[in-house]
DNA sequence: GATAAAATGAGAATTGTTATCATATTTAGG
DNA sequence: CCTAAATATGATAACAATTCTCATTTTATC
């Protein structure tokens, strides 16, 4: 990774915007500042930061949404190399959601918890 | 809701596959089967099945990701009325990585865990 | 300072999803 | 069982978030 300006911007804006922002609202954050990025610069090097771990990227699964037709409280397993979705037992984190909202005060009403790796199949 | 064919050949088919399939995956599906429903009515039943908690729609945030500037393992919490986001501490499950890579023998790389509720101050 | 590699900006293209609207189906009451 | 109101459908346009393309500019290296 080469240095440059506008990625250090970027960074320094997303320090600065501890509230998780998107990238719209960085865009705005930029422009606003008069350090007009490119949409596209500002992806590219969103991305590239997250990819040298610099950053994180927060979110559930890809792009688009799964559908599951068990509704007991579970978590999901999705394989980044096959893309394939597993069930994991809620055991694993007994009263997670009130252990949380103890713990914030927050009104937790559901939990999307998605774990991500390379499942058995895929690891052989 | 009324009934409607379209809504029940959605709901068979998603039971047999157990993938937590996408729209479009379910679509495939739809077609190859020769019940050809439109994608629109595939999403609107998809969404009202979901609302009406006879599936569960799995995504971690919405639409757009989100970037974080901690790269330390912690949850976060996202509020459904201000859509603001908060960090959790990973405290509320320790180990909830270890956990469920021994319980599934997968290699797990990460996590998003994303609790949905109302904010403290929303609740007011 | 010349050159190759990497980064940029602008806008087109793609993808997943929702909205629109005219038509068809379902449900309940007379 | 007929009809009206509510609800659902299909086709396609619209939308939002993100990625791609490509010509130009910047960075690192020798």
């Amino acid at each position: 990774m080469n240095y440059s300006k506008q990625r250090e911007t970027i960074l320094n804006t997303l320090k600065e915007n501890v509230v998780h922002p998107t990238a719209e609202y960085l865009y705005d954050v930029l422009k606003r500042e008069n350090s007009s990025i490119s949409l596209a610069t500002l992806y590219r090097n969103l991305n590239q930061l997250a990819e040298n771990g610099i950053i994180k990227k927060i979110d559930g699964l890809e792009s688009s949404s799964h559908y599951d037709h068990n509704t007991h409280e579970h978590y999901h397993f999705i394989c980044d190399k096959c893309k394939k979705v597993y069930d994991i037992s809620a055991d694993v984190a007994p009263d997670l959601v009130k252990k949380a909202q103890d713990e914030t005060g927050f009104t937790i009403n559901g939990s999307d918890i998605v774990f991500h790796g390379i499942c058995k199949d895929c690891n052989k």
